[in-house]
DNA sequence: AACAATATTTGACACGGCGTCAAAAATGTG
DNA sequence: CACATTTTTGACGCCGTGTCAAATATTGTT
């Protein structure tokens, strides 16, 4: 059989790049096509859909991504883990001129519905699924502060307070652009949880 | 002149329904012209483009949702006016069958470039509008609960805490359509923001 | 009452994006 | 060398946005 022209990840790579910076909507398989170096019918003939594209693209993203994060938050007082996550976050979301946001909070967004209508269930599961290993691995990092001490609360509140905080950042992000902003409000987020902390 | 064989109000509103169940992008003016009885001519000359349509429709509902807010918002006790709060925005983007989302987070991901790529910068600074007002709206109850003894804390932070989980919480609902585990964070975050009150 | 001025409606058009298809091209295999 | 298989390539249909000119309906003027 005849081989393929282009590298499957290079092409992952370059068409995130574009998904992000512009929005699923606002990037067209041309587009793609053209940056990568590939005639627009190969792109269906290796991925499907642009939907299957995206998804394709996104999980590769975010196994990386979720990687960063497990990384900030595995060492150091708790304080200094949640510190380190808000600041991955927000870094991440705040990274590029224009800074592109989050492309979960925004994939979801833009292709997720709640239920039904179901066109763009896949994706909606994917993003979901990265918030969901996220906020596990808060709820365990949480759990590991109660035993150390170092937290007097609910894991598992906290864990999903933290998670949503994250996603309002996201969305701050995009309506007012303000990097410091979003740091103060993160801060005053840790402070707030670690409040009943080792009082 | 001719006059105008179609009512302005209604379009707005018809326009409006299908934007916030479909998506801006997911929504064409052929639609929106089907359920309008009305060309899809007419919409551009009415209105100019599928952007200024969605703004005006958008500007229409968020007076009247700020409207419930700030009614929420105004009266009983620190506690039960943020409540109050939060039933009024967990309701309004869990209601239909499938729910709808937030209208306002849903239109600032999909359309708002935090900076440059200026396309849809009108749209991005009427979302933005809506949720500085109802932080500032916010930050005056918190004031006020300042004066009469149920709150210690900063309500410049705290507002800006409370409007970040908002918008959390209305990506949490596109990413698992669970009402109940929001309303769960919202009650959680009440009861965070008051611990260090009146105590 | 006829007519000009003005705004709206209507249908046709260009352009671009998504997705499909069949034909052409490039490899491995008997 | 001929065959099977997969990828590439270019053309097509469909739909959405936005523009335009011609047709239509109303107001104001003479």
């Amino acid at each position: 059989m005849r081989p393929r022209e282009f590298d499957h990840d290079d092409v992952l790579r370059i068409a995130f790049d574009q998904f992000w910076r512009k929005g699923v909507r606002g990037t067209s398989l041309s587009d793609i096509a053209r940056d990568a170096d590939v005639q627009r019918g190969s792109l269906y003939n290796a991925f499907g859909s642009k939907e299957a594209l995206f998804l394709a693209a996104y999980e590769r993203y975010a196994s990386e991504y979720l990687a960063s994060i497990e990384k900030a938050l595995s060492s150091g007082s708790l304080r200094r883990r949640l510190t380190a996550f808000f600041d991955v976050t927000i870094g991440n979301m705040c990274a590029g001129s224009p800074p592109r946001g989050c492309p979960t909070t925004r994939g979801l967004m833009e292709l997720g519905s709640a239920e039904g209508e179901g066109l763009d269930d896949n994706a909606r599961r994917a993003f979901a699924d990265l918030m969901t290993r996220i906020t596990v691995r808060l709820e365990a990092v949480l759990s590991a502060g109660v035993a150390r001490g170092e937290f007097k609360g609910s894991p598992k509140c906290t864990a999903l307070h933290i998670a949503t905080v994250t996603r309002g950042l996201a969305v701050l992000e995009r309506a007012f652009g303000d990097e410091g902003k979003l740091r103060e409000i993160a801060s005053h987020t840790v402070d707030l949880v670690l409040a009943k902390a080792s009082g």
